[in-house]
This record gives C-alpha cells, sequence and structure tokens, in this order.
DNA sequence: GCTATAATCAACCATAAGGTTTAGTATTTC
DNA sequence: GAAATACTAAACCTTATGGTTGATTATAGC
C-alpha cells in the first residue's frame, strides 16, 4: 500500500536526484518498465528499481505487476501539487509589489 | 558570485529539506535575517546559515548584507523555473489522454 | 576602546543516500 | 521441467548531508 498523500517536501526530494528527474522526464513520454527506465542510465536494475522505489513513496508514479515486469506509470498528482506549490510561492513578490504599490497610492491619498 | 541560472534538479534538491521548505515559505511573507529564520527552527545559527547557503546556490534567495545582519530576500525566477518545470510534466497526462481520444475519434471515421 | 551581537568558516561527527553485489522469487520460453 | 528474464530484497560500502562546536570577522552600542 502506497501513500498518495505525500508531503510536498518529499515529492521535492524524490525530483531533486538528477537520475530521478530523468526517470520522471522519460515517464512523461509513456509507460515504462523498470528495465526501460534502467536502460539509459549506465546503473543496475536493482538501483533503478530503488530510484523507482523512491518515486513511488512520493506519490510520483504507480507500479503495476504486468507479467514478470513491472510497468511505471507517472502520476500527475503530485507533480501537480508541487507545481500548485511553488506556483504559490512564486507569486509571492509580484503580491508584494502590488501590495507596495497600493500602499504607495493610498499614503499619496492622504 | 552566485550562478542564478540553476539546473532544476538544484531547485528541487534545495526545497527537498523540509527546514529549507519552511525557510522559504517564511521568507514569502517578507525579507528575514539568518537569524530570524534560524529563530523558529530551534537549530545553531551557524546551522541556518549552511541552509540559507544552499538556497542561495539554488538560486533561491538573495543574502545582502546590511549592517551585521543578513538580510534574505525570495527570488521568483527559480521558484518560477520550478513552476513551469511541474506544470510541463503534470500535464502530460491530459495530453495523452487528449491524444488518445484523438485517436479514437479518428478510428471511427474510417 | 571594550563588549555584545550577527554571521561565517573550518573541523568534525552521525546518519542518510546512492550505488554495488549476491541471492531469491515469479514468470516466460523452449 | 530447465533455463533465461525481470525484478526485488538484503547486506554492504562510500560519499553526501545535516547538524554541532569553537574560532574568527565585522558591526553596533555604551
Amino acid at each position: 500500500m502506497v501513500d498518495y498523500s505525500t508531503s510536498i517536501d518529499v515529492i521535492f526530494r524524490a525530483l531533486g536526484e538528477p537520475t530521478r528527474l530523468r526517470m520522471v522526464q522519460e515517464l512523461s513520454r509513456g509507460e515504462r518498465t523498470v528495465g526501460d527506465l534502467a536502460a539509459p542510465l549506465d546503473m543496475t536494475l536493482a538501483g533503478a528499481s530503488k530510484h523507482v522505489g523512491v518515486l513511488e513513496q512520493a506519490g510520483l508514479l504507480t507500479r503495476e505487476k504486468r507479467g514478470r515486469e513491472r510497468v511505471c506509470r507517472l502520476r500527475s498528482e503530485a507533480l501537480h501539487a508541487a507545481s500548485e506549490w511553488t506556483a504559490k510561492y512564486s507569486a509571492f513578490w509580484n503580491d508584494r509589489l502590488d501590495a507596495l504599490e497600493a500602499a504607495i497610492r493610498e499614503e499619496n491619498d492622504d
């Protein structure tokens, strides 16, 4: 059982590893087996499997058993949560400028 | 001199640490000295300073010397870059569904 | 000028993280 | 059913990370 209500820092930490970032990029092009993901990475299958586990824990992908393969599929929810979070905090500056302008206008009205 | 053209995984890694995530949230409310950031974290000033350094390296904030204090200010660019990235990859699934639907429609037209 | 304060630097320590190898479990294929 | 394939699990190793302390620098305040 996997927890899909991952906290945002776990998602960021998972994406903060270059290898895993590449995996996510690869998965955005379609579903991939663990072997597919390992192939271009110059890494053992066991190593890749561990990375996939981290991404799964972070809620970034699902792993489905299909025959002897495990098919990985990206989950948009976690990425969307990360997108929302960063969008919220990247907007802070504009908000501050807006507030500043408003304050200046108010001051001039006095 | 700080490199502001940080690669995306460095930004994610910086945000993947709970303490640093809290610092960013705190900074979104306004500029803060390193001491301000350290205070609520039950951590030495030296420790907080190191975290601030990581955030600065990732391009997430700037540190300005003002008297004997260092004033930290969030930089929206890095957060925006992260937002763009996650938005792009969180959209993958809808794109795939759209493509799938289009393919089905086309097939029905034959 | 002395003392206190804010922060960084350097050295160090414990634990986490990224990787490997070796085994082991299903599943496919012949 | 034997052999190959795809993967996971566990043990292990090395390095990175997150934290500390102690010393040092720069500024503020009396």
